[in-house]
DNA sequence: CAACCGCCCTGGGAGC
DNA sequence: TGCTCCCAGGGCGGTT
């Protein structure tokens, strides 16, 4: 599952294959993803594309001639390959660039999307302009989250995977955080000290960060049939742990749902 | 408005 | 081996 980390290095990875090339043309062969896809991508056949940006979980394709905005939901994938390479299940969208490359998205559970838009949709397209901060700016402080949780009864762990709080802390992140913060993830958000949040929000940007470094492994096989990271997984104190042992103190991992999420915590460690 | 829940979808693993 | 069942998950959209 693409999380921040591996959006940011798909970025990376197809940005140096894409800017400044000509879109020759684009390929929908199935348009039935989270939204079907619009009849207005295929205008940006023959623009130019000019960059790619991230913004949370979407990536934003700028061309001369509009905005494409790329979501890879649970399962998608982007790859640059030959244009001619042999299309396989699942490869719903091809943008054949001038170089004779094509990026290629594939996403078996058809939960991410492809959206056009003429202006920059940053700010006012209707899924990116309220999204909260980026995580790893400035504009993520002790200040701002401690203030935005003021009077959330919410517990924490929804509270921080919320997008409009904070964007780009999944499942995965929001368990081994709290974990490290040593947080119950139930605990009401609005109930959790200044100095308990002094706490996770380095941690929230640390294990992000690290993420993104282990990301640059993926990075290099980019072009590869499958970039699944094991990479993170050796590191997971919690997640996927439920009933084992806590490698901090031995007690008995506790599993549970928390807004139809499994959640992963140490009753010993984290309160 | 805050909080919560259902739903979209397929591959993969468990159980029989 | 092959079937069925269940789970994973981001995030929108509707309801309370």
């Amino acid at each position: 599952m693409p999380e921040l980390p591996e959006v940011e290095v798909s970025r990376l990875g197809i940005s140096p294959h894409l800017t400044g090339q000509q879109i020759t043309q684009v390929i929908v062969r199935d348009r039935r993803l989270r939204w079907p896809v619009p009849a207005s991508l295929e205008t940006v056949a023959g623009a130019t594309i000019e960059g790619v940006e991230r913004r949370a979980k979407y990536l934003i394709i700028s061309t001369t001639k509009g905005y494409l905005i790329v979501h890879l939901g649970m399962s998608g994938a982007l790859r640059v390959v030959p244009a001619d390479s042999l299309v396989v299940k699942h490869d719903h969208i091809d943008l054949v660039l001038g170089s004779g490359l094509c990026l290629r998205f594939n996403d078996p559970r058809r939960f991410g999307c492809w959206l056009y838009s003429a202006t920059h949709p940053s700010a006012d397209h209707p899924l990116l302009r309220e999204l909260g901060p980026e995580p790893l700016t400035d504009a993520f402080t002790l200040d701002y989250l401690f203030n935005a949780s003021r009077g959330r009864q919410q517990a924490i762990k929804t509270f921080i995977m919320d997008n409009h709080v904070v964007v780009g802390v999944g499942n995965i992140y929001a368990n081994e955080s709290l974990f490290k913060a040593g947080i119950h993830p139930k605990r009401a958000a609005g109930k959790v000290s200044k100095a308990r949040y002094q706490r996770l929000v380095p941690i929230i940007k640390e294990t992000l960060a690290r993420a993104i470094e282990q990301g640059g492994t993926t990075l290099q096989d980019f072009t590869q049939a499958d970039g699944q990271p094991g990479y993170f997984k050796q590191e997971l104190m919690v997640y996927g742990r439920g009933g084992k042992a806590c490698m901090q103190c031995k007690s008995t991992l506790k599993e549970i749902r928390l807004g139809q999420r499994s959640t992963v915590y140490c009753p010993q460690c984290q309160r």
